[in-house]
DNA sequence: ATTTTGATTAATGTTACAATATTCAAAATG
DNA sequence: CATTTTGAATATTGTAACATTAATCAAAAT
């Protein structure tokens, strides 16, 4: 092993504060040794919940039907105005199934963003549809609502965030758990 | 101080295992800063719980086979929209601010996923609103059609992606370009 | 343009430590 | 006789310290 004359020290250098999983600092606690599993998890949990509010669907939906440019158009961008045979689309119509069973819910933070949900997003969700494991869902621990990937863990639930930076979380037996519906799309506004 | 000679050590003396608040014994276990005082609380509060549980068991997502949890859940609300929403929503008034200056284009790629649209969105975008250095524009060079952050260089359009991958575009002098409008907003649909 | 490099600094799980509390029965106390 | 005092040992409990791993930077190498 030879030391070669670069890398080492320079300004800026070495661990930045804040850089761990918490994103702050950490201290140590003693808990009671069969709580241990218990608390990670509500650790865990409440670290990535991710629900701003709760929205309704509009008992009488607007219809507004606009072009939609799906391809590369090589010759000439085609004016929006003269939608001669354009393909159009309708929002609602696009992104709800069953107006009966559909809500919304606005996220905060960054725990899904590896399935493109960012902070700000609102989802859309259908309660009707039968959550399977990879399927994003809405469930609540324990009273606590999250929009998590549905996973499984020797028989029982786990939630997975989509962000490396937050942890699963495990679903125990004595935990009060339910899956409210999947995740079909995402909206979201720019400025 | 003299020593007595009585009192020290006899068999059984010494304090005792679980003898402290817990009743059993502890660990220490690391944890964010902003979290201790909260999870001395869910300690505190789960610890003496005395609430009598009106749950039942039940199996949740009982028609897929391969998905059988079994868990508690909470006496049910048809939805948790149901009961926690206060606003409803309609995804057109929420998207489209103008309705007749309004399209939609679909997202092929991922140039600008550090502005969270991802390969196969399906942004809005309005034609008559002003386009602003740092907004994300509909825009084609040449005939070329694309989606970027609006930027400019030396008194010329520069064409910023959002990902590190891929080069920002200056506009030069004898080239074809033009705004079509600004992207307002983004929707995508799961699965 | 990407990878390698090494000194430094932080994160993270665990152990160590210091101070306090508990326990016992014999002896002292009243 | 009932209660209090006594001291060595052992546990509790909050915190400090430690070891290992991870992250960070720009120069040099590839």
């Amino acid at each position: 092993m030879k030391n070669k004359n670069w890398g080492g020290l320079r300004k800026g250098a070495g661990r930045k504060v804040g850089s761990g999983v918490y994103g702050e600092r950490t201290k140590v606690i003693r808990v009671p040794e069969s709580r241990v599993y218990d608390i990670r998890d509500y650790l865990a949990r409440t670290q990535s919940s991710n629900i701003v509010e709760f929205l309704s669907i509009e008992n009488n939906l607007n219809t507004n039907p606009r072009v939609l440019f799906e391809h590369k158009v090589a010759a000439g961008f085609p004016s929006p105005a003269d939608d001669h045979a354009e393909k159009k689309l309708d929002l609602n119509d696009y992104l709800i199934g069953q107006k009966e069973t559909t809500f919304f819910v606005r996220i905060k933070g960054d725990s899904m963003i590896d399935a493109s949900i960012h902070d700000g997003d609102i989802v859309i969700i259908d309660r009707s549809r039968q959550a399977k494991i990879g399927d994003i869902v809405l469930a609540s621990i324990d009273g606590d609502f999250t929009v998590k990937i549905l996973s499984n863990q020797g028989g029982r639930p786990r939630l997975l965030p989509a962000n490396e930076k937050y942890r699963p979380i495990d679903i125990k037996k004595d935990t009060t758990f339910e899956i409210w519906g999947t995740v079909t799309g995402a909206v979201r506004k720019f400025k």
